[in-house]
Order: structure tokens, then C-alpha cells, then sequence
DNA sequence: AGGGGCCAGTGACTTTAGTCACTTCCGAAA
DNA sequence: TTTCGGAAGTGACTAAAGTCACTGGCCCCT
């Protein structure tokens, strides 16, 4: 793996991509890099928050906690997207934890550094409401999602996703290879490990899966789409 | 009802509350007030973004519809909250529909207005992160509570909320007037009527409330709390 | 006084979700 | 190769959520 400079991984996030090369400098100067293992915590709900993480490499999952210790995850993160970007503006502590889903690099600003930095150069605050508000409407989908539809529904959703994602088409449909444990696709959808394995067993007995370990061929695409649909 | 300047109004808004007289005064001159009756709409999901806009009086009701016609209410904003401020940012559509709660007067910002207006006071588009932060962790709280509890622990802690917002002491327990019906309290619960109806004809039967028509009497605040506390 | 509409209460179900307890599978480490 | 632990599959339940259909109350209107 050739190690990337700070630079140019700010340069792939969204929020920093239009800085010319001194502004781009300065802020280098305050950034510092981290290593996460897998599983990792960065940190935990309730914490004070230090300051903001920006991806380099690797997937950071955003999450809530239950005290009966099921969770849900609000967000995945990968290369170039930044997190914890609220808790530096309204001063308070972070509402979810995140943990590295695998082995990941991030950049931290320190809080006072960013709004320093903001302050310095407002389009870079333009530009965290621009972030910061499709972070809303993914919230306000998850809300959907869990008022309106069903643990099968979602589950049908996720698929149609990594389909779309990470699938690639073989003459039997398209096959997909899952890295998450069921555990994890629970949390994702708001349910537990159980159903997860349930539906799955269920998307098959009906033809629309196929599914062998980790590996899953969507068999009929357009069926799962028809389902998906009629979230009534 | 003293009809009250827009000036006035706009002060007491979050997002416009420092600002100088002069800067209100330009302001104000980009504001026109709107008046809507009970139950109607201000605007529906996935209409284009127009605009902002700051409640005067009423309250207005910010909620997802399902398909099959199931609500649930994101936001309830009264006088001096504003709202709709984040697709004026990403250009987006209205993630989300909102209508009155009971006759209201808003003012409505342009979106060109507003976003002129914000580069040219920087504090603004300050305030308006920190406006969105405290949304954003109301949402991550309306996930919380969908995922994690039932719908009766919810609707205990929405009668404790009402309790110690528009509750009177009384010797028999705390006194409150519900002006929503039990459709709305669904539509807020992310439920349908008939498990507010059961739920709360249960928490009388359990001997927590007294309810009489609208007027609910808390009969065991203690007793409540521990409920709403093990949220397991 | 007699409708008509909206709201609330409830019985009887069906469907989904979640829990518990076990078994089985599989891969890495000893 | 054995063994050990995490992951997955499943049967058998319980419990919660949601649906349907109907009743009765209340208020407003004419």
C-alpha cells in the first residue's frame, strides 16, 4: 500500500477539495493522522467532542448504542468523507460512537483548529451545511425506513444496494459477496441477527436468492425491485 | 392579538438574533409574511426548495407520509424556530412535507435572499450550523427511540414531556390538556391510533394516569419515570 | 330534532418482531 | 488433527405492532 500524503486525502473530501495550495498547507500543519484497527472504537455517545475525523482509508461505522447492547448504525463512512463535523459548531458531546469496520487511517482536526479555520475561510463553512445536510436526509431516510417498512423490506433495500454497489453480473443473476457478518447487517437495518438469517432463508425458499455462505446471486432482480416498491 | 413587526419576530429567532439594526433592517426588506390555516400545507416532500422559513405564531408540523398514508412527524416548530433551512443550502428538494398544527403566520426568506444574505454576514451561516446540529440530534433521537423502544415507552416519555411543558399541579397529580388527538400523538409516536387509544386506556388501568376525555391527570410521576428510565 | 362528520374505544385477529436455547458449521490456532 | 470460538441456522415461543370492523359520543349545522 503506497502511503497517501495528508494532502492529497483532503483533497478527496468533499469539504476541503476547493482550497487553493497555501490554505491547504496551513491547515495540513493542524492535521494529524491516526490508526484504527478493526473494531476499533474512536470514540464513544457521550463523549466530549475533540475535534473532526476525515477518512483516509478504511470504512468507520456511525452508531447508537441500546443499553440492552443492540445497536443501530446511522452512517458508514468511507475514503474522503469527513464525521463529527456537529458536535465541533453546537459545542456539546457526540450523539452516536464509531468504530472502524476494518483496519482505517483518519485525519483528525482539533475542534478549535477547524473553527479557527472556518472562521478564517467561511466557504469551508458553506461547505460543511452542504455536507451536513445530506447527512440530514440520510437520517430522515433511516426514520422512513424504520416507521414505514419492514426487517424483509430493508433487508430487500440493503441487498438491492450491494447489488448496485458491489455486484457484478454472472449469467445466474447477480452475485454479491457479503463482507459483514449477519450481526452487522442487523445492525444496519435496526433488528437483530436472527431475522436477518430468517428473511435471508425466506429470499431463497422463494427463488429470488441464492445463497451459499457469505456469497448471495440475486436471482430475480426485478422481483426483489417489485417488493421494494410496494412499501405500502 | 397585537400584530406583531416582523422585526420583532425576526429577533427572536435563533439564527437572526445578533443581528445590528441596519442588518435587520435589509433583511426585513426581503421578507414577506404568509398566513396558513389550521391543516394546511406550507409545502410537501420533494416539492422544490423555495425557501425558509421562521415561524411568527402557530405551530407548524414537520413530517414524513407514507404511501399508505401513515405519518411521522419529525418536527413540531413554534414561534421563533425556523425551518426548511438545509435544502437552501444543497439545492435539494424538501426532504420531508409541513403543515400548520393551528392557524400560523411565517415569514419566508427567498432562497436567493437567504443565501446572498448569508455570504454576506458569515455569523449567519454560523448560527444556521448550529441550528441544524440541535435538528440533526433531534433525528438521531427520533432513530433511537424507533429502534430501541415500544411504542408504549414512547408515549410515556411524550406525556412526560407534555407534563413538564403544559402541566398544572394539582393534589391529585399533574394536570394536562391535550390540544392534539390521539391520530396526531400517533403520527408523532411513529404508531397508528389505536395503540395510543390501548396504550393509554392500559396506563389508566395501571393506575400511572386518569384520563377524562382530554384532560390527562398523571397519578404516579415516579412510577412513570422508572418506566421511561429502563429502556432496555 | 335529526343528520353528518370527526374522534375515540374496543374486540378479535393477523402479522412482524424479538427472544431463548440449541445445533451446526467453519476456520484459525495449538 | 483436535479443539475452540465466532458465526449462522432454526424450532418454538412470547410479545408487540398493526389491521379491520364496528360502536358510541360529541359537536356543529341547518
Amino acid at each position: 500500500m503506497v502511503p497517501e500524503s495528508n494532502e492529497s486525502i483532503l483533497r478527496k473530501a468533499q469539504l476541503f477539495a476547493r482550497l487553493t495550495e497555501g490554505e491547504m498547507r496551513t491547515l495540513c500543519a493542524r492535521v494529524s493522522k491516526k490508526h484504527f484497527g478493526r473494531g476499533e472504537t474512536l470514540f464513544s455517545e457521550g463523549d466530549d467532542c475533540h475535534g473532526l475525523f476525515v477518512v483516509a482509508s478504511g470504512r468507520i461505522r456511525i452508531f447508537k448504542l441500546s443499553p440492552s447492547g443492540r445497536e443501530q448504525v446511522l452512517a458508514v463512512e468511507g475514503p474522503g468523507s469527513s464525521f463529527a463535523e456537529l458536535p465541533v459548531f453546537d459545542g456539546g458531546v457526540y450523539p452516536a460512537s464509531a468504530s472502524a469496520l476494518e483496519d482505517a487511517e483518519v485525519l483528525f482536526i482539533s475542534r478549535k483548529d477547524f473553527q479557527n479555520y472556518c472562521r478564517e475561510h467561511p466557504e469551508v463553512g458553506l461547505k460543511v451545511l452542504a455536507v451536513v445536510g445530506s447527512r440530514l436526509r440520510r437520517l430522515v431516510g433511516i426514520i422512513e425506513d424504520l416507521s414505514f417498512t419492514t426487517v424483509r423490506q430493508r433487508l430487500i433495500s440493503l441487498l438491492l444496494r450491494l447489488a448496485q454497489g458491489s455486484g457484478t453480473a454472472t449469467k445466474q443473476g447477480i452475485r454479491l459477496e457479503l463482507t459483514a457478518t449477519h450481526q452487522d447487517l442487523a445492525a444496519e437495518l435496526g433488528t437483530v441477527r436472527e431475522l436477518v438469517s430468517r428473511n435471508l432463508s425466506r429470499l431463497q425458499a422463494e427463488g429470488l436468492l441464492e445463497i451459499d455462505g457469505r456469497t448471495i446471486i440475486v436471482r430475480d432482480l426485478p422481483g426483489l425491485r417489485r417488493e421494494q416498491a410496494s412499501q405500502e
